[in-house]
DNA sequence: ACAAAAAGAACTAAAGTAGAACAAACTATA
DNA sequence: TATAGTTTGTTCTACTTTAGTTCTTTTTGT
């Protein structure tokens, strides 16, 4: 009877009337529903108010009715749902995104934004764990892109060649492998364009452990 | 079915009536809402009256009356819902792990296999999904080290540059980028030591596009 | 390659804000 | 009961912001 669509915006001005009492407006719908355009709320709308769902005075902002609800969902919602309903089972954790990786600021200092990740479960046993979003490319040469999320375990120390998030002179944190030396500590990036950098043990603070690595193409 | 104001102004007109028993005044009402003039207060109540939710005496002072209400879920009953939503945000999914990409085996012969892993659930948002562990370094200078798992949403299409899960000659899987040019179709590692392979159309089938990578570091 | 859906921009309309002038309705009291 | 004074409601203008409509172009899915 529906289209996703259509259900969709329906379920959302019958919320929205439920929760608010005011109607959404073309903008707030279009945000609802997914679309970047209102103009496609429009169609929806007529959609709506042709088979009796809703009903709208004309010539009026946020004047929406809605009439009925459709005992039929369309099929895709309820695709949607069983996925939603088998997510239940094998629940992920959240942890919280801290920022970019090379913004040049401690991972201390922005550990108070509340921006969260789920992954899997697996991926972050035993330990504290953070994410970063990747930013550059010093690491391409181990897999590592912009824009990658970083999974890393807390930790103040690290084995040699292990890849860790490390906070220089307390100001920049950066993603790279380690090194360390009898004097010095060597944070060694995965790009043949970019040099190793020499620190005396001082100035070099471990804040994590990378352990896993999360992409989504497009 | 109503805008803020309107909603704000019925409510307090609602309130009014049933503590005091008669009507506020345009200008008791002008403070209500937060208005500076009470000619504004005149469009609120044409509007409600408009729209059925009051009747007013013309002509004659403090003399509105509420007709209805909109009906609003109890407070209790959203807070519920909306707990239960954020609960859904951060759970997972289980997808089928195929088995390794490059093993020679196609997709759907191995396809009865009940390993399974978990993902995050917005990474595997409409469509079908599966998992497969990469082998083979074909596809590093894109980031794609061997083992890691790739995330699969299954299409039988792509477009140019995507990289996809292709079956040539109904015995090989691999994950290639796709180019499809006028009589062939191009195959192409991203590791400048392999050679991009060159098929008649017929050979190739697309099993699936890359949605995803994750990555387990020791 | 076609049709449907979506995006985007341009335009029109409605809602909200404010101030003032004024008219009608009440109040008090001469 | 007149009437002056007060409260209350109505109307107007002018302007800003928000919302809705309509159109063309672009994208998408088949």
């Amino acid at each position: 009877m529906l289209t996703e669509k259509q259900y969709k915006l329906l379920l959302f001005i019958n919320k929205t009337l439920k929760e608010t009492g005011c109607s959404p407006s073309f903008d707030e719908m279009k945000d609802a529903v997914g679309l970047k355009s209102k103009s496609g709320i429009h169609a929806l709308i007529e959609a709506l108010e042709e088979r009796n769902f809703i009903r709208k005075l004309p010539h009026k902002a946020r004047a929406l009715e809605v009439l009925r609800l459709p005992k039929l969902k369309p099929s895709a919602v309820i695709e949607e749902e069983k996925k939603r309903e088998q997510a239940l089972q094998f629940s992920a954790v959240e942890i919280p995104l801290y920022g970019k990786i090379a913004a040049g600021t401690p991972i201390e200092a922005i550990a108070n934004e509340n921006e969260k990740i789920a992954v899997p479960l697996d991926m972050v046993s035993r330990g504290q764990f953070y994410a970063l979003t990747v930013e550059g490319d010093s690491m391409v040469e181990a897999g590592i892109l912009d824009g990658d999320t970083a999974i890393i375990r807390k930790a103040e120390n690290a084995n040699n060649g292990e890849i860790v998030v490390a906070l220089v002179d307390d100001a920049e944190a950066t993603l790279k492998v380690l090194k360390k030396e009898k004097n010095e500590i060597l944070l060694i990036p995965r790009n043949s364009t970019y040099e190793t950098r020499h620190f005396s043990p001082e100035r070099v603070k471990i804040q994590g452990i990378l352990s896993g690595i999360i992409r989504n193409y497009h």
